[in-house]
DNA sequence: GCATGATAAATGAC
DNA sequence: GTCATTTATCATGC
């Protein structure tokens, strides 16, 4: 019971935002034209934040959600 | 991300992939994700209070006490502690940030 | 009602 | 051991 009150106060969930149309624009420009190797380095995701205005980690979660969303997208649909 | 090392020599599973989506081939059959119950997560936090890393014998206890595998036990101490990390990180930024606030 | 960002289990590289 | 991931789940935005 301690916990539950304690998570439901510290955790991110809870405050969650959608990024900016800009951010999006960005970090989808980088995804779909590296899209053969979409893992960027640990300087690019700095970059990435800096220009996005967001943190070096909410990059990861982006590509991390993104690369999963687009296989599960693609692939199921085939002709 | 074929062999490409971050700054700290870690790299990531998957080793090949020049050529188109490679990367979304699936490597190996991961068993599925299963959210651990209430009474769990409890008393996993518990001796994660007493020290962040559990000794052979009390990961054994911790297992058999909750119905998990020693490997479990051992994996979610591991991931508890980089949740630690992450959010010990977190609160330093918050502090820089505010700093540079304060000062300017 | 799903899209989306963040987190919780689980894996693999080193 | 750490740590960047994959995947499912969670909580929210709209």
């Amino acid at each position: 019971a301690v916990m539950i009150l304690r998570s439901r106060f510290l955790d991110a969930r809870r405050k969650r935002r959608n990024f900016s149309k800009q951010a999006s624009e960005i970090l989808n420009e980088y995804f779909y034209s590296h899209l053969s190797n979409p893992y960027p380095s640990e300087e690019a995701k700095e970059e990435l934040a800096r220009k996005c205005g967001i943190t070096v980690s909410q990059v990861s979660n982006w590509f991390g959600n993104k690369r999963i969303r687009y296989k599960r997208n693609t692939g199921t649909k085939r002709t | 991300p074929p062999g490409s090392l971050g700054s700290m020599g870690v790299s990531v599973p998957c080793g090949t992939g020049t050529n188109p989506l490679e990367w979304t081939g699936q490597v190996t059959v991961r068993k599925k994700r299963k959210p651990y119950s209430k009474f769990q997560t409890l008393e996993l936090e518990k001796e994660f209070l007493f020290n962040a890393y559990v000794s052979k014998q009390k990961r054994w206890e911790l297992a058999r006490n909750l119905n998990l595998t020693e490997r479990q036990v051992k994996i979610w101490f591991q991931n508890r502690r980089m949740k630690n990390k992450k959010n010990s990180q977190r609160q330093a930024a918050q502090q820089q940030n505010n700093n540079n606030s304060a000062t300017n």
